[in-house]
DNA sequence: GTGGGTGGTAGACAAGTGTCTACACGAGCC
DNA sequence: GGCTCGTGTAGACACTTGTCTACCACCCAC
């Protein structure tokens, strides 16, 4: 069979992925109240989306593809705005006359640039987690949640997200004295804090404030402790024992 | 013996609370391999458990209150074991009459020796971990679950996991440099993250290794980049810049 | 206009669910 | 003895659930 693409999209489709849409949110909406997906009945999923339950077959085969679809447009939906969060955080507190600047040739410059950074992305990483709440719900939930299937999917999204940053501050030369291995793990415990302590943001808008203070202070010290480690470590320590014997 | 119409009359001689407990662990048994607590249905627990569905009622009026019991009782069999595993692990490396050198004194040898500490603890942790698998997963599931009072109750138990830590590493003098605050925020990132960390222990056995050394790496950077910062930041980072010109 | 694919509906089925009331039996107390 | 309690059982009720088969409406290509 050829390929006959037409070359305008079909009215049809556009307007035929209306149930899987309609169902897809009202997962989303019950989810994020009380629920996990896997706990969801398929004939309440299609009485909150306003359809008969046979519909919910046309779409899915089982909960756990409806789940991973929702992942999967969520994954797509956030990642690129988290990178674009941190572009903009980077950019604001190092303009790019100074981003070549190494790390040897003014260590505490880059530190602190490095630590604004940070802040500025904690907090409009926070600030996207208040505007979409019900996503960073349904992540958090799943991952730890009933099914394998959604647990390994949301795994990988993690490793992505992860993954990202690392790349990120890679290209933005935020921590250079880094080697990828550290990095990378260093990026994957503070996507896992991120992401956990972004419940907290959510669920307790009293303390929101403190909690932003907490998720900057844990990062500027992985940071911190990382470069002292895997950069300096040797040279740190023995210039911090300076004055005793060994 | 003449056999009652009744169903197990020797069987009914046994003491109290008998369906208590074996409701408590049918719940358990299902629920780490793939249910969440509030998905569970009474019946069916009931059946697991060898009983009659209303029983439930003698015990529970809720599955949010079998879930707090189960918690409740977990919590307690796990606090003093942990605390116990920190106690022997800073013993292992540093034995009492080295326990009152400061940290002014050789923070070399007191680095040393948390980090020793750390590695220890982690490793047991760990093996803990492995023999207990199915109340890390209950705990971590029901943390970031569908009912919010298991949430919250999950969250004290965090809590006062963080804060046993906190004052165990007090008590040790491991890192006598920091202060109340920061401690506390240490302690409740590395809980989490151990927590998190052990569902992957759990789920991909052939990883433990990796998984194990991974979260040494990220006390250690934690210790150290709170050290660092809240200690001797200023005299460091001077230390550090030592040859280049401000 | 005819055929077929896609998205949605209707009705029915067995199976499972939460919960109610009623009953059984041993222990402990008076 | 008789009484009440705590624990466990039995049966029944109305209700919800997942899923199956059959039917309808639209749009597109031929």
């Amino acid at each position: 069979m050829t390929a006959r693409k037409s070359a305008k999209p079909s009215l049809t489709r556009t307007v035929a992925a209306q149930g899987k849409r309609l169902l897809m949110d009202a997962a989303l909406k019950l989810t994020a109240q009380t629920r996990s997906i896997s706990a969801l009945g398929l004939r309440e999923l299609a009485r909150e989306a306003g359809l008969n339950p046979n519909t919910f077959y046309r779409h899915f085969k089982d909960l756990d593809e409806l789940g991973l679809s929702i992942i999967e447009e969520m994954s797509a939906q956030l990642r690129q705005p988290l990178r674009d969060l941190r572009r903009r955080a980077a950019e604001s507190v190092a303009p790019p006359e100074l981003s070549n600047i190494g790390w040897e040739d003014n260590p505490i410059l880059n530190m602190q640039k490095a630590t604004l950074a940070t802040q500025e992305t904690v907090k409009l990483f926070f600030d996207y987690v208040a505007q979409n709440p019900n996503a960073f719900i349904l992540g958090v939930r799943e991952l730890h949640g009933a099914s394998p299937l959604l647990r390994q999917a949301l795994r990988q999204v993690m490793a992505d997200f992860a993954n990202d940053m690392a790349d990120d501050i890679k290209q933005l030369r935020l921590l250079p004295m880094l080697d990828d291995a550290t990095l990378h793990e260093v990026a994957s415990a503070i996507s896992r804090e991120m992401f956990q302590l972004s419940m907290d943001y959510i669920e307790q808008p009293e303390q929101r404030a403190a909690i932003s203070a907490q998720a900057e202070a844990l990062v500027v010290m992985l940071f911190t402790g990382a470069a002292v480690l895997k950069g300096h470590g040797q040279l740190l320590l023995r210039a911090l024992a300076g004055g005793t014997p060994a």
